[in-house]
DNA sequence: ATAATAACGAGA
DNA sequence: CTCGTTATTATC
């Protein structure tokens, strides 16, 4: 039943009219008379008998393609289930929304209009040795693993998938690696196996460049690309391209997470840190679950890969889930440019108003060093608009509740600091790490270092890549890129020198993953750069001290990620624990809460203030409760629903943002 | 939203 | 004890 309310998250059944019984088949969408009004359903399955004593008929069968998959229903619900979310509103996100032009063009071109797509599907789901055997022609084609021989566990991982082995690998791509082309090695060699792959990327610069890669190996038709912007139309002509089976790889953003693949045999996602990766619609899944999700329960190989790692990935590699895929640290260290630390940060040095002197001398010398050799040099800087966060003046420390370890926050320049979780005041606060007692609010850079720089380098060319314009490359010789992290440009033949500005406002961000997030978008700026063997160079205006830069120095994310999984762990927040964010007006968080059935283990935060008039509690379990937990607060919802509760409370199961 | 059903209370 | 009215709760 397609209608949001939780407490209508099952199944109804139906009688099928003489007249509809051919189309209605599993999967197609039908439209029922439900509580005296005709609503929009999924068909999910047929069956001889129902307990319910008296039943109505089905109203219509929208269309006859059965546009969703039994594999993809089954992960729907199971994603449901674990957000705390309903069925209907995962399979908004699963299968987008009809267009009837493009579901003409697919179904003429197609000779049996998809009828036995699902018989197919059916069979593949349960595919075992003898179905392998069949689907490959005559001898699988071996994928030449030249380019994961890099890395020692690489050519064994491309041997499983086109082996058809539920393979899972956690890569750490090294600086300089062209990930795009060797996702579509891992891509050929599932589809050497006579499988299918979804791969899902952040952004459609990410999957401009994985396009042109897949194109590169299998040849033009083999595989589709499904992101919600390329329109309605031809989202939908992907979806059911793949949907028929005409291909059976489907790379997109995370509108393409749930994609129909016939005979999947691998999933992957690269750049998981990235929070495009996260669905801002409930139940608000994200990529890597869904992703993962779909593995474990179709025994699918699963590929999570990226410059940095995140927790959760260190989590998958720490609990054995999956197996990571690196290079030797020899290999590491002569593939990474040379890469310096400068303390020297002007930010906290010296006058802001002195803007000449913003640029630390090494950044500087750096910097004209590499234009002298004609060689382009990247500076990344940061956006604008993240939230100052507090931290110790002395260490710089990130301030946290001494009671819940939440994020500070400083109410006005010289008022009291209370925690954004708790709301417990902290008058007597006392740095853990240096024991300063005085706090600092961070403030966030301005970009115009980065035109200052301009301006140091007269007839140098200059060129800007951020949120207006992004730059997919740019030439080889002598000239500045201006660049907002993730949305850097490849130059050819690699920068000579890239600049890291800035990075105070990184990492004292009001976030749970300010260091992680500094890594990752320093990584992805670091890996455009030549190896040191050939000059390139790194500056990265931080504190050499501080994890994320050593992190960086040592191009060493696992480590790094490791680091913070412990530290996750010692704090209680995810991924170590599972938590849920109930949002709303105070009455329904409490009566929402107050109805639930939560696990005996679990702990509730809060309250503290959200968006206008609302507040925010988060519920926390251990890991091993979080299915327990998502129950309780969903049926807890319905409940509401049920007896027409008039404030909405939105539901977050691991929510991006935790303040 | 609407219909059924349960709950309740007043009057016979 | 029955009928009529009102809250409650399922909705095939």
């Amino acid at each position: 039943m397609d209608v949001p309310l939780p407490h209508l998250d099952r199944p109804f059944d139906y009688l099928v009219p003489e007249a509809l019984d051919a189309d209605a088949r599993p999967g197609v969408r039908v439209k029922v008379r439900f509580a005296g009004q005709l609503v929009d359903g999924w068909l999910l399955e047929r069956a001889e008998s129902s307990e319910h004593p008296k039943l109505a008929y089905l109203e219509k069968v929208v269309s006859p393609v059965p546009v969703l998959s039994p594999e993809v229903a089954r992960l729907a619900r199971a994603v449901a289930d674990r957000y705390a979310g309903s069925l209907a509103d995962v399979l908004r996100l699963a299968v987008p929304p009809r267009h009837a032009r493009a579901e003409k063009a697919v179904t003429a071109a197609d000779a049996p209009p998809s009828a036995d797509a699902d018989a197919d599907a059916d069979a593949d789901a349960d595919a075992d040795a003898d179905a392998d055997a069949d689907a490959r022609p005559g001898g699988r084609a071996e994928v030449d693993p030249r380019g994961w021989r890099d890395y020692p566990a690489g050519p064994a991982l491309l041997r499983a998938l086109t082996d058809g082995k539920p393979a899972r690998a956690v890569w750490s791509a090294l600086p300089g690696e062209d990930w795009a082309d060797r996702y579509a090695d891992a891509v050929a060699a599932t589809v050497a196996g006579g499988r299918g792959a979804v791969v899902v990327v952040a952004d459609a610069r990410d999957l401009d460049r994985l396009d042109a890669a897949l194109t590169a190996v299998l040849g033009a038709g083999r595989h589709v690309r499904l992101t919600a912007a390329d329109g309605p139309a031809r989202r939908y002509r992907a979806f059911l391209t793949a949907r028929t089976g005409e291909v059976d790889v489907v790379v997109g953003t995370r509108a393409a997470m749930f994609a129909p693949v016939r005979r999947l045999g691998l999933v992957a996602i690269w750049d998981d840190g990235d929070d495009l990766h996260a669905e801002p619609r409930a139940p608000y899944p994200h990529a890597r679950d869904v992703l993962l999700t779909r593995a474990q329960l179709g025994d699918v190989a699963a590929l999570v890969g990226g410059y940095a790692r995140t927790a959760e990935a260190q989590l998958l590699v720490e609990t054995g889930w999956a197996r990571e895929v690196v290079a030797d640290r020899a290999v590491v260290r002569a593939r990474t440019p040379t890469m310096a630390p400068t303390g020297d940060d002007p930010q906290l040095a010296r006058d802001p108003g002195a803007a000449s002197a913003r640029l630390p001398s090494l950044a500087w010398t750096t910097a004209r060093d590499a234009l002298r050799a004609d060689l382009p040099v990247l500076v990344q800087v940061p956006r604008r608009g993240y939230v100052p966060s507090v931290a110790c003046a002395d260490c710089r420390a990130p301030a946290r509740c001494p009671h819940c370890a939440g994020p500070l926050a400083l109410p006005s320049a010289q008022g009291t600091p209370a925690c954004r979780w708790c709301g417990r005041v902290a008058a007597a606060y006392a740095c853990p790490e240096c024991g300063g007692r005085r706090l600092r609010a961070s403030v966030t850079g301005a970009r115009r270092t980065a035109e200052e720089l301009g301006r140091a380098f007269p007839g140098v060319p200059v060129r800007t890549s951020g949120r207006e314009e992004v730059l997919a490359g740019v030439p080889g010789g002598a000239g500045l890129v201006i660049a907002t992290p993730g949305a850097e440009p490849v130059a050819e033949g690699g920068y000579g020198a890239v600049l890291l500005l800035d990075s105070w406002a990184l990492l004292t961000r009001a976030d749970l993953r300010a260091g992680e997030e500094a890594l990752r978008r320093w990584m992805a700026a670091a890996a455009l750069a030549r190896p040191g063997t050939a000059g390139g160079r790194v500056v990265v205006v931080a504190d050499g001290a501080l994890a994320p830069v050593q992190a960086l120095l040592r191009w060493d994310s696992a480590w790094f990620a490791a680091r913070e999984l412990a530290e996750r762990r010692e704090l209680g927040f995810p991924p170590a624990v599972r938590m849920a964010s109930v949002t709303g007006v105070a009455e329904a968080v409490a009566d929402l809460l107050a109805g639930a059935r939560l696990p005996g283990d679990a702990e509730v935060l809060g309250p503290v203030p959200a968006e206008e008039g609302r507040e925010r509690m988060l519920v926390r379990v251990p890991r091993s409760r979080a299915a327990a937990m998502a129950e309780a607060l969903h049926a807890a919802a319905g409940q509401r629903s049920a007896r027409k509760a008039a404030d909405p409370v939105r539901l977050q199961v691991d929510p991006l943002t935790l303040f």
